[in-house]
DNA sequence: GCGGCGGTCAACCGAAAGGTTGATGTCCAC
DNA sequence: GTGGACATCAACCTTTCGGTTGACCGCCGC
C-alpha cells in the first residue's frame, strides 16, 4: 500500500460519525475520505472506489440493513473491504455480515487502538474480529450439534419479535410447513418445546438480538 | 453564567465520547471538563461540583443504569443539570428519566447544532426534549395512561420467561381462565394478539426485564 | 455415486392458546 | 352505598401451534 489507507464512515448517528473522524483521524497512516448516513449512500459511494475500507453500522434508522449493503458493496470486482462496527453481537447478526462479505466484525465499545488495529487488519486484506466476536464464533465451531443453522436464526429472529407462523411464512416466502419444520429443529436444538421459551433461551444465548 | 458552560460526558463507548467532544468542543461557550466510562464514576464526578451539565447515557455495558445515576446526581444540593442521550426512545426510559430528575431528553442521532442548543437550554435550568421524546410525551398525555397493573406485568415477565399458561397458573396459585383473562387484557393494551408479540412489544417498551 | 445435511413442503392429529360471555368478590373513591 | 377497577374463575368455541411421518431436491464430501 503505498498511500495512507482511506476511510468511508457509514453510520446513521452524526456523534459517531464525529467520534470516529476524531479517533482515526489522529492516525498519520488512515485518511477519513467521506461520511455515509444511509446505508444507500454508503453503497454509492462505496462503488466510486476511492476507499480501501469502509466502517459499516449494522443498524440505520430507516432504509437499508448494513448487512444488505455490505453484501451489495461487496458484490462488486475491487470493492473496499467492509468492517462492520456495532453496538450488539448476536449469531444472527455476525452470520448475516459473514455471510454478506464482511471482513471483520467490531463493537462500539472497543478502545481507539484496538479499532485502528482492526482497520489495519481489514485493509491487509485479513479479517479482523472483536474478542467477544471471535469468541462466540469459536464457542460455535466447538459445538457445531447444538448450533442453529443461518434459516433458523432467520426464522428465530422473527418469532421473537413477535410474528405468527403464518406472518413468518409470507415474510420468508416460504409455507407454514416450512416454518413449523424449522421450529421443531429450533425447539430440539435449544432443549424447549415452545416458541416463547425458545425466544427466552434464545436470548438468553444471545443467539438472537433483542 | 459568567464562564463557559463546563460539561461531564458519560458514555461507556469511547467513540462516543470522542464524537461529542469534537462536536461540542468547537462551541466557544462549552468547556468539556472530564469524561466518564460508567454511571458510578459519572455519579462521583457530578458530586464535585465542578459541572454545570452532565450529558448521560441510558445503556452502560454493565453495572449501574443512567436513570438510576442521574437521580443520584439531581439528589444532591447544587446538584449539575443533567441531559440524558441516548438511543432509544421508549416510554418506560422517557418516565425513568424524567422521575429521576432529568432535564432533557436527547436521541443521538440528532445533529450537532441540535445538541449544543439542548445544553444551553438546560444549563439556563430549562427543559431540553428532543422533537421525537416530546411527540411521544404529548401521545402519552391524549392517550390516557393504559399501563398494565403489577399482576399483569408478574403474568406478562413469566410469559417472556417462556412458561405456558399451565406453568403461569401452577406458579401464581391460579386457574389457567385467570391467566387467560389476564393475558386478554395484556394484549389489549399493548395492542397485539399473542403472547409472543405481547413480549416483544413489552420488551421494546422496557415493560419487563430481559 | 452415494449418503448426509439443509431446506423445502404436505397431511394429519391432539394440545395449547386466543376470544367471548358472564359471573363473583374485594377494595377504594366519591 | 354505589360505581368502578382489579382479580378471580367457568364454559364454550375457533384458531394456532406443536409433533409426527413422509417426501423431494440441491449441495458437499468421501
Amino acid at each position: 500500500m503505498t498511500g495512507p489507507i482511506r476511510l468511508l464512515l457509514a453510520d446513521d448517528h452524526p456523534v459517531v460519525r464525529a467520534g470516529l473522524r476524531a479517533v482515526l483521524d489522529t492516525e498519520p497512516d488512515f485518511e477519513v475520505v467521506a461520511e455515509a448516513a444511509t446505508a444507500e449512500r454508503a453503497v454509492a459511494l462505496a462503488a466510486t472506489g476511492a476507499f480501501d475500507v469502509v466502517l459499516m453500522d449494522l443498524q440505520f434508522g430507516a432504509g437499508m440493513h448494513g448487512s444488505e449493503a455490505t453484501a451489495a458493496i461487496t458484490a462488486a470486482a475491487g470493492a473496499p473491504r467492509v468492517l462492520i462496527l456495532t453496538t450488539y453481537e448476536s449469531d444472527a447478526d455476525i452470520l448475516a455480515a459473514v455471510e454478506a462479505g464482511a471482513g471483520g466484525y467490531l463493537l462500539k465499545d472497543a478502545p481507539p487502538q484496538e479499532l485502528a488495529a482492526a482497520v489495519r487488519t481489514a485493509a491487509a486484506g485479513r479479517s479482523a474480529l472483536a474478542p467477544a466476536v471471535a469468541h462466540r464464533l469459536m464457542d460455535r465451531m466447538r459445538t457445531p450439534a447444538q448450533s442453529l443453522t443461518k434459516r433458523e436464526l432467520e426464522v428465530l429472529q422473527l418469532v421473537g419479535e413477535g410474528l405468527s407462523n403464518q406472518q413468518i411464512s409470507k415474510r420468508l416466502f416460504l409455507s407454514q410447513a416450512t416454518v413449523k419444520s424449522h421450529l421443531v429443529h429450533i425447539y430440539a436444538k435449544l432443549g424447549v418445546d415452545s416458541r416463547t421459551s425458545a425466544v427466552a433461551a434464545a436470548t438468553a444465548r444471545r443467539l438472537i438480538r433483542r
